[in-house]
DNA sequence: ACTAGGGGCATCAGTGACTGAGATCCGGCA
DNA sequence: TGCCGGATCTCAGTCACTGATGCCCCTAGT
């Protein structure tokens, strides 16, 4: 299947790669913009000619990615045509493989839900998890009702570590057995779609800049909040990858001198100190919770997160203590990101997000200014997804759309 | 002077964009190779028709960035003409204002320093600095020799943090008095060439993609080790500055959980516990470095480190043991910087580099790949920069070059 | 209701960069 | 000396963007 990454040396370009750059080009104008833009607005944000933009709107016309809806006049002269994008103009199917349940769902154009589903991870062998997997595909297009050849493709996140050329998960904390499993290569045949795998976190940070609306523009860093803690990193509206796709690998940043051993050596990482496996335990054995059930695969941990959670809105001060450290500390490892990345936004999303919100809108904004190393020259904004818990499965699909529709400098490249 | 950040929303492109794209394309494309290409080489390695390279090449020769040096046969058939770069095509000058010290270079088209001198930084008003740097550019540039009218402009390269969109310095940590100062519109007034400001460290990573060979190449991220710790980020050739041209600051990034107490309230950042002058100190404190000259100022430091440097290189055991412990803490941080942007390469260059190259060279590969979160996937070259102690001023004249003649995907997009 | 006016948008040629086919050039080899 | 093969150039041809021009559609005033 088609590759992401980019090719080196660079390559040139040529006229038929340029107009299909522009075309992308103003796709994005469109679906940027709030409520559809007319063809003389298109040509005054992209800087092409009306002439281009017209040209360029009847091809997208005619491949149903947009429609004409409606005018919009004020005043003399002929009232604007609006072009809004067509939702039923593309679809794409998003698998978000999570070592706790697998998610499902189809998108459209606009980044909308039109069908998802869930199951528990069946821990078996990956060889049938991948064909149940194919399965459940097949099934939710089928009940979608969705026109089958409008599918553009099939994008899986997947946890890290990954190999980007492979299409392969290697060695995932949480899924042993996953080592090596060439899941892209063998999605693809399952199911006859053109397929594409990212890691989780890279793939949530797409969903935000195509589903995100305004917070998913320019440069920002996506913490994603879930079994464990990484990031995705958007620059100049470019995701970005890394040499094997596993850029975003934030676990080991030391965020408190004080806190537990890490596996690493050192103490007070990431990992060791601010996922929600280690908040439960702390308030577990603080007595925050009661009794010591020490299940620690996915859902049991999301549940006993939930239980923190209720008993710090309810006003426990030593559940709200533990909430406020977990984010004072993550606080810490998000400014080393954005100093070293110098971006503009941070923003938060992911399955465990939803309940830790109040706490971390609350203090990380703050911390995050005092510790931003370019504090004199720009602010550091701090956002929740709007994207929701489905994220990954989200982003997955949204890889798909990228990968098709965005303006990424690539597409201008000549290939290899 | 033209900026150098990226327009929002992207902007479209069009034919003479695209030209001028491939122009450089090809431009890099013979920069890259060691001893010039051929025409038919150059189409392989571009993708575009013999043709397109033809007729760009004449562009190229009349222009003089490249000249036919001699022809390449081996067996029948007309031999290849072999292009090369004309050294003499294009000129740059660099400065590298310091805290300790201002560096100027003139740089041929090849990255090779024409002329260089240096100065004590003086401590006086930035107004009256800022006229002798431009006396002292005027001078360089005669002493040079080089044909003014090839000069190309002037690059700067200042500690952070800055202001990209003002181009000016804001509130340098060791330059009081040089707070908001707008450099680059006083030393375009002042010498009347287009001038470009950027921070030293994204400037030395700018030098190491033009002047520094295979390790320029790529994605890597240049650890810059002078007065201060930083680092410039290299992502698939293109160098990332940020939002406001902050990037790669990762000063407070914790490296020793046992370290010593830092302004940012934390412990054992890289800026307490393993710049050259914290290191100074530890060897002061612990007799390895005679008396208690708190000289604290740039050369000072820079000597007491060398004397700390001839010590561990004659065998002193404590020397050599604060020397590797410095190695095994930068590693710390570089694992950090490394894991979030699954880079392929570090390269390690500035001013200390040459005297701790050997401590490093020997500990640092092994703990970068210890904690290397990819580390299944793909190795992590370490190297140090071949460009040498001025890599701050050669990589200001290379921000100019870089900005004429590098195969951005930015120079594709219309201007705002 | 009709007309003037103005803005949106399409049509038509024009420019320029890349491409394909064929011609030309240049050396080695018989 | 003539043949051959590879490198490069010449000459149209294609195609995306641009500028000029004109049609279309709506508002507003009479």
């Amino acid at each position: 299947m088609t590759e992401i990454r980019q090719p080196t040396p660079r390559r040139g370009t040529n006229l038929p790669r340029m107009g299909d750059f522009n075309l992308t080009v103003i796709l994005e104008a469109i679906r940027r913009s709030s409520g559809g833009l007319s063809r003389v607005e298109l040509a005054q944000i992209v800087g092409l000619s009306p002439q281009t933009i017209s040209n360029i709107s009847r091809r997208l016309l005619d491949q149903q990615l947009i429609v004409e809806a409606g005018k919009e006049g004020s005043g003399p002269g002929k009232p604007r045509t609006i072009l809004r994008l067509n939702p039923a103009g593309m679809y794409a199917v998003g698998v978000h493989l999570d070592p706790a349940v697998i998610t499902f769902v189809v998108l459209d154009l606009l980044g909308d839900v039109v069908k998802h589903s869930r199951m528990a991870t069946p821990g078996g062998d990956p060889a049938g998890v991948i064909t149940g997997i194919a399965e459940q595909i097949q099934a939710l297009i089928e009940e979608s009702g969705v026109d089958a050849s409008k599918i553009a493709g099939l994008g899986v996140a997947v946890p890290g570590p990954i190999d980007l050329d492979e299409g392969s998960v290697v060695e995932p904390p949480l899924l042993t057995r996953w080592n090596r499993v060439r899941i892209r290569e063998a999605l693809a045949d399952a199911t006859g779609l053109e397929t594409l795998v990212d890691k989780d976190v890279t793939s949530a940070a797409v969903a935000e800049t195509w589903a995100g609306g305004a917070s998913g523009a320019g440069s920002f860093v996506f913490m994603y909040m879930g079994t464990g803690i990484g990031c995705g990193i958007v620059l100049n509206d470019e995701v970005v990858r890394g040499t094997s796709g596993n850029a975003g690998e934030i676990g080991h940043i030391v965020v408190d001198p004080e806190g537990p051993q890490c596996d690493c050596g050192l103490r007070g990482c990431v990992k060791s100190s601010c996922i929600p496996q280690v908040l439960v335990a702390e308030a577990e054995a603080a007595g925050v919770l009661d009794g010591n059930r020490h299940g620690a695969d996915g859902p049991e941990v999301q549940e006993r997160y939930a239980e923190l959670c209720d008993r710090a809105d309810a006003g426990d001060e030593r559940a709200i203590a533990i909430l406020d450290k977990s984010a004072t500390l993550v606080a810490r490892a998000v400014s080393v990101v954005t100093n070293t990345l110098d971006v503009e936004r941070v923003v938060f999303g992911g399955p465990f997000w939803g309940r830790m919100s109040p706490y971390f809108l609350d203090r990380v904004p703050g911390l995050l200014d005092r510790n931003n190393a370019a504090r004199m020259i720009h602010g550091l904004e701090v956002v929740g997804t709007g994207v929701g818990e489905d994220v990954g499965a989200i982003g997955a699909a949204c890889l798909v759309l990228e990968h098709m529709l965005a303006p990424r400098a690539q597409r201008l490249l000549l290939e290899g």
